[in-house]
RNA sequence: GCAGAGUUAGUGAAGCGGUCAAACACAACAGACUGUAAAUCUGUCGGCUUUAGCCUUCGUAGGUUCGAAUCCUACACUCUGCA
């Protein structure tokens, strides 16, 4: 049950909800650690920059090391060592990014894996016991996401029906495997929220996921290629219409500006690999959402850090843009580490700027 | 001193008569990345102008040829054998 402690602007919220594995205060943002942990930074360094949830990915988990493994190991924390909350995708947004590499029917997917050929069934049941196995505390439903360039928009009306139904045994499924778990025992499931652009669908699909016996409410299917407007126009159709007692998520979602724009309109929580990714790339945010190439030649004798009104790690022991360069230049993991620190603290920063309205 | 091999754009390295401003790799420069097939990918990379074009390049200087990075001669330098 989530609960409001203040609300902003038109839409915007401040609030916090249980999860088995402690509170979570929002609205936040959660990095996406897709094998167990996220790429390249220790748990602890996660912490600092003011994360409270890790994700973590069915589809990867699965594959290797096999949730089986992992469930022996003690669960994806003890397996990873994240204490906090986890959070797992539900292997839906491979049948998107991986969309060429799958076969889809009513049953499921299946998964032709590119490194190795392998192939592997998923479907809203298996989506459900894998995530169950690995012992996440927050779970999504399995959901069909498309891309929204012309080419696909045909799809969209079926793949927001076939996310529906696929909602239904998701639900069936989970009461099923945790039939014997206290309340408090218990993770949450996300449904997800589907219907390309069209606000009609979108709002259908709402309606038809907060009908549904489901904790939370994840909004999927959105940045994945469409224009920011876009994206904007969705997000803002929604907002009148949230559940007040339950988290609403939105997936995928990590550049600055649409994180605000998210967090003004009745989000709680996102996730995205950008921060990170981009990180590694050596792309960080400097204050005012400025995105800086820290290899850039003009950084060459750059004595400053990053963002000299960040309080990251980074940022506030002596790292400058010129040794970062440098250390990106010749290929040292540390530089990916460093602006993984600071970004992810960038987004933090956001977050807690809304917090504390 | 003799005999071989070599000298190509920032570096390494293809090319061995025309389709060569010259493959490829690296470096350099710029960019992309939104529920991670991603510490990845893309573009530029002689000069001037720029859809096209013009000019100057393949150790140096000559020569052969309609045409040379490619063939010949001389010279310079480098490496490997033999003295």
């Amino acid at each position: 049950m989530f609960r409001t402690i203040k609300t902003f602007g038109e839409f915007g919220r401040i609030g916090e909800f249980d999860t088995r594995r402690g509170l979570v205060k929002t609205p936040t943002f959660m990095p996406d650690g897709t094998r167990g942990v996220v790429k390249s930074l220790l748990p602890s360094q996660v912490a600092k920059t003011g994360v409270q949830v890790v994700l973590a990915n069915t589809y990867h988990l699965h594959l290797a090391p096999g949730e089986n493994v992992i469930q022996e190991l003690g669960g994806v924390h003890a397996f990873g060592g994240w204490k906090g909350p986890i959070l797992t995708d539900s292997g839906g947004f491979q049948v998107f990014s991986l969309d060429k590499h799958t076969k889809i029917t009513e049953e499921g997917v299946t998964f032709k894996d590119p490194a190795t050929g392998d192939k592997h069934f998923i479907s809203p049941e298996i989506s459900m016991q894998i995530q169950l196995a690995l012992g996440a505390d927050m779970i999504v439903a399995f959901d069909h996401l498309i891309g929204l360039d012309e080419s696909s928009q045909h799809k969209t009306l079926e793949a927001y029906e076939r996310t529906h139904r696929w909602l239904v045994r998701c639900v069936t499924e989970f009461k099923r495997l945790t039939a014997n778990m206290k309340p408090s025992e218990r993770p949450l499931l996300f449904g997800v929220v589907q219907g390309g652009l069209d606000l009609e669908l979108r709002r259908k699909s709402l309606d038809l996921v907060q009908a549904s016996e489901v904790d939370g409410i994840a909004i999927g299917g959105l940045s994945v290629g469409e224009p920011q407007a876009d994206m904007f126009r969705v997000l803002k159709a929604l907002a009148p219409h949230y559940d007040n007692a339950r988290p609403r998520f939105l997936l995928g979602v990590g550049a600055p500006a649409d994180l605000r724009f998210a967090y003004e309109h009745g989000i709680d929580m996102a996730d995205c690999v950008l921060p990170t990714r981009n990180a590694r790339h050596a792309t960080v945010w400097i204050d005012g959402d400025i995105k800086t190439h820290l290899t850039n030649a003009r950084f060459t004798k750059d004595p400053l850090p990053i963002d000299p009104t960040c309080d990251c790690y980074a940022c506030t022991n002596g790292f400058s843009r010129a040794f970062l360069k440098h250390q990106f230049k010749v290929g040292e993991p540390l530089a990916g580490s460093l602006a993984s620190i600071h970004n992810l603290r960038y987004l933090s920063r956001i977050c807690e700027q809304y917090r504390s309205i």
